[in-house]
DNA sequence: TTCTAATGTTACAAAACTGTAAGGTTAGAT
DNA sequence: ATCTAACCTTACAGTTTTGTAACATTAGAA
């Protein structure tokens, strides 16, 4: 959602959006701004702080009363004083007047995928090729089918996609999975990687976890 | 870990560094440079691009093949080609010398930040009052006291957690854990929230799961 | 104050999870 | 080509998780 005053602004940062696969809102009615944004309940909100008979710091504090929705703060000038305001007030991120397009597509990306993957449950989702994996729940879709990981399967393939295309030793799954084995059967890694393999198989990934006899397992 | 030939530099950095809690270490021997990084492993480099007789664009090509330490790359001039770039050798970040340094200290916090969340098991830590909740495994730690949440509660724990100070509807609650109930008990949330209190309650939080009846639950 | 719908607690059994053991397979060194 | 350590698979039983039911408690409206 665009908030911004400058109507020649605002249609170049519309087309600039849904050049880039976004979705994009003007608002046009500053007076309801608050009750508008959480109807629409946007993604993201692009807020201008300068425009005329809106206080944009109150709003924002007012919206963060209600909503965590990532707000990126438009400022005029480039004075330190103004963002660290804009971030006292719960601005995720700012860019200053004029901004280069290719600049604010960057920052926009940057505090999708940080607010995404901080605790909004619904939306934190990790994609690993076709398929997504929800982090909270455990659960991997691809297309209409689902799969549901237990706990440790959870922990291997987290920590399998977070070293993508790397090698992971057998002793760095041990350790994070049960703190460096006290008593734990060597095999039973080997168990619980099997049956990782065997859900990712169901939804037609096998193979994809790939085993470095001697050194470890590595996702592809 | 600064990477940076400018002497002056290093030092204004390291202070800025300490001063703001963070250890910061300089990086001296060139040449062996991708040997000392992965040795001494640092949480977040800022490595100016521009050293003679340093390729940083290939010394970040090969970091990237071992690891995913989260990099800032400092850039001398103001080009979005120069930008681009390092972005898609794997930089994380960007800065244009000469940088402020209130905003190079939140863009370094904005990038621990998101790197952090963003699937580091080991550091996916989110903290509440006292006690630190690794999301993944869904332990809550509180001093040298661990307690291990279940799945459900996990979640509940998490959502409530993301939406602090605010109201959340038992319907939310159901919809996150059941995909709005296809035909679970009513009493089955409750019993979950009973579990999840009795748990928080073992090392001294009680009470902080608020019941505002007829609305939903509440995280002070 | 009284009443009642909303919420809480406990016990229990079905279901899911997980480490172990026993035996099978395989990559790669010799 | 052979051998063996490394890895895989399967079945099983102990343990944990979880929804349900039955009953208890409570906030707040009237």
């Amino acid at each position: 959602m665009i908030i911004e005053d400058e109507e020649l602004i605002c249609n170049e940062l519309s087309k600039l959006l849904k050049n880039n696969n976004y979705e994009a809102i003007v608002l046009k009615d500053f007076k309801n701004a608050l009750k508008e944004i959480l109807t629409v309940s946007p993604d993201l909100i692009l807020l201008d702080i300068n425009i005329p008979f809106l206080n944009g710091e109150a709003l924002l504090q007012n919206l963060r009363k209600e909503s965590n929705i990532p707000v990126i703060m438009v400022t005029s000038n480039n004075s330190e004083i103004d963002e660290a305001l804009s971030i006292s007030y719960g601005a995720d991120d700012y860019i200053t007047k004029p901004y280069n397009p290719n600049i604010l597509l960057l920052r926009i990306g940057a505090v999708l995928k940080r607010t995404k993957t901080n605790y909004n449950l619904k939306e934190n989702e990790l994609v690993y090729k076709e398929l997504k994996f929800d982090i909270q729940k455990g659960i991997i879709k691809k297309g209409n089918r689902e799969i549901e990981l237990t706990k440790n399967e959870m922990i291997i393939f987290s920590y399998l996609l977070n070293h993508q295309n790397k090698i992971v030793t057998r002793d760095e799954l041990m350790t994070i999975l049960w703190d460096n084995s006290e008593y734990v059967n060597e095999n039973a890694l080997t168990v619980n990687i099997s049956r990782l393999r065997g859900k990712l198989k169901e939804i037609g990934y096998e193979d994809v976890i790939d085993t470095r006899k001697g050194l470890g397992y590595i996702l592809s």
